[in-house]
DNA sequence: ATCTTTAACGCAAGCGTTTACGAAAAACTT
DNA sequence: AAGTTTTTCGTAAACGCTTGCGTTAAAGAT
């Protein structure tokens, strides 16, 4: 029926142990011997039953890619974590590993003792993505023993392998791009004070205009909808009237003020440069296109891919870990322009 | 150190085949025994082994979900496929299974006797995703004998479970929608003739002009883009200058036709109606907010995996092939709009 | 030519389940 | 009360691979 590791080995007349180390590469088969065997399984289109290694080696060559959706995230519906997922499966392809992927409902970061994946020792390593998975969660994970890397996230305290794009890079590179362009009178548009690149947004931000010996007005708010970027605009609007430049800490925040901008008459971008960030798939599609920053989200799951492999070779010795941010990018589109003189 | 099936056996004095079948619900075992095992189970907190259990059953408790991206999906870069990954994987979080993914390649749609999914027994059932998978590799699949549903796409010729939404259908409620609006005077913009959701959506159009006894002006295109739309916008106003309305075989057209019309002087909806297909992410956010179909991504999803499951149960007696289509709705938003009289 | 080291290979015992099959016990027959 | 059926449970053999250990053969050292 089926060829396995034992129909080879009788063909050949050898042990099952000799082809076994022979298609693992591994030492103690003469090179002419497994070169037979290699030549053999060719023939016989020999392909390793999956469990069956599993069960011997106890690994399940699978890695999981877990994201915890914000209902926020969703409602800017942006194919975020989809795309670092392709990063993800893209590196793996080249692998011995494949992907299998679960949402970390509440039940699930509620309560991980019982997260069937590790349990069931389903995963022999996992990329976790998403800012708000609590930090309780990571720790139970980390203490399966498992290799994991964060994706848009990071412990504080703790050290851990982490990928993050460079949100206070990025925000600076905003700031002086509204510096360059004349502007001098600067807000930003932020969600919750609680968020870590949030923080790190506004950082850059202040950061340029601090170098600048400028002054920089910030609002919060609690979400990091349109529609919160809307309401955004009109608390710094009303705080500080003679804004020329608007900063968001979102795409979705920008699009928001945006509108909220051109609702009460103000063009952009001749009255109003605005900028947002993560260039998500409808910033290009506005009217006017966004500026906005690149995030390399296909570069961050790949990266998270190699790390974990990385790790899962050597996992012998522990690697220290690494965190990484991968540079964005700023991209200059219709909504921003130089600042009208007087 | 763990506790396997063997610990609780040891600590009960029984056998591990009863541990075994009380933890099935496999007849054998009285109910005292099996509620002690039960309870035992739970005190030690017992897990499966996923892959003893695997090799014992040849099974692998894993649904394959594979999706092929044409290039023009990816850059109109709708989250589309993701919505529906999520729905599967809701709906397999209440099973026993669990969701592993894959890109389907031209690597591996050209040689799909070394897709290690299946050679590796890996999975137990898959699901294939998009309107560009070739027959071949799908026959070829079905060779291997596990359950499949097909979703976004459908096999002419060979019966086949597959999930689909209503293309028809919905143009027609597009064409009712202008024909509520009084226009007379309708044309359809569409993607490459070969695609079969296009000419079903087509025809939706078709029948409804049909039956008001209007005539239908139609323009292909080679791509589904923006851009295709807005040149497919160009040679059919040409071709039938005194369109009032236009309707797009998805949404990234009618954004292109919309974008094309308006640089073109005229007003949408004032002067055009035009109305898309899909409901992306993006379309509530153009201005004006676009009127289209939703497609409810997230059920086909779970009715895929629904589907599954019933067929994973009733592996023996083979289930007829279905091929359920989903009701899709129209959305009204700002692009649409009465006819000017005159 | 003998002794020691090293490499090549086979044997067999796992890995943690499930599942025929058979034995013993319990439940019905008449 | 003895035979028959049914239920309950245990024994042991898979499932397909890996790997520690022991044996033999080859190679090196003296």
């Amino acid at each position: 029926m089926s060829v396995l590791i034992k129909t080879i080995a009788r063909e050949l007349n050898v042990s099952t142990a000799s082809v076994s180390r022979a298609l693992n590469d591994q030492p103690g088969v003469s090179e002419a011997l497994r070169a037979r065997i290699l030549e053999k399984a060719g023939e016989l289109n020999y392909t390793p039953h999956a469990a069956a290694r599993g069960l011997a080696t106890s690994q399940s060559f699978a890695i999981g890619f877990f994201v915890r959706q914000k209902p926020d995230l969703s409602a800017h519906n942006d194919p975020f974590y989809s795309e670092i997922m392709h990063g993800v499966e893209q590196a793996l392809a080249q692998s011995d590993y494949h992907l299998t992927v679960g949402n970390l409902t509440d039940d699930i970061v509620g309560s991980p003792a019982d997260f069937r994946f590790i349990r069931e020792r389903r995963i022999d390593a996992m990329i976790l993505a998403g800012p708000d998975i609590p930090s309780d969660f990571i720790l139970a994970m980390l203490g399966s023993g498992r290799p994991i890397v964060l994706v848009d996230n990071a412990l504080a305290f703790s050290p851990i392998h982490a990928v993050n794009c460079d949100d206070e890079g990025g925000a600076y590179l905003a700031a002086q791009h509204f510096l360059a362009l004349g502007h001098t009178r600067i807000g930003v548009i932020a969600g919750p004070e609680g968020w870590a690149s949030n923080r790190r947004r506004i950082q850059g931000y202040q950061r340029a205009l601090d170098e600048a010996g400028l002054p920089l007005a910030v609002t919060h708010s609690d979400r990091t909808t349109i529609e919160s970027g809307q309401s955004a605009y009109m608390q710094l609007m009303t705080q500080t009237p003679d804004l020329t430049a608007i900063g968001a800490v979102n795409d979705s925040m920008a699009l928001g003020a945006m509108r909220a901008a051109q609702s009460a008459g103000r063009r952009v971008p001749a009255d109003l440069s605005v900028v947002g960030f993560d260039n998500i798939a409808w910033a290009p599609l506005n009217d006017p296109p966004l500026t906005t920053l690149d995030v390399p989200k296909r570069q961050m799951g790949t990266e998270a891919a190699h790390r974990l492999l990385g790790l899962l070779n050597n996992a012998a010795n522990g690697v220290l870990p690494t965190n990484l941010t991968v540079a964005v990018s700023l991209i200059e589109r219709g909504s921003t322009a130089r600042v009208e003189r007087g």
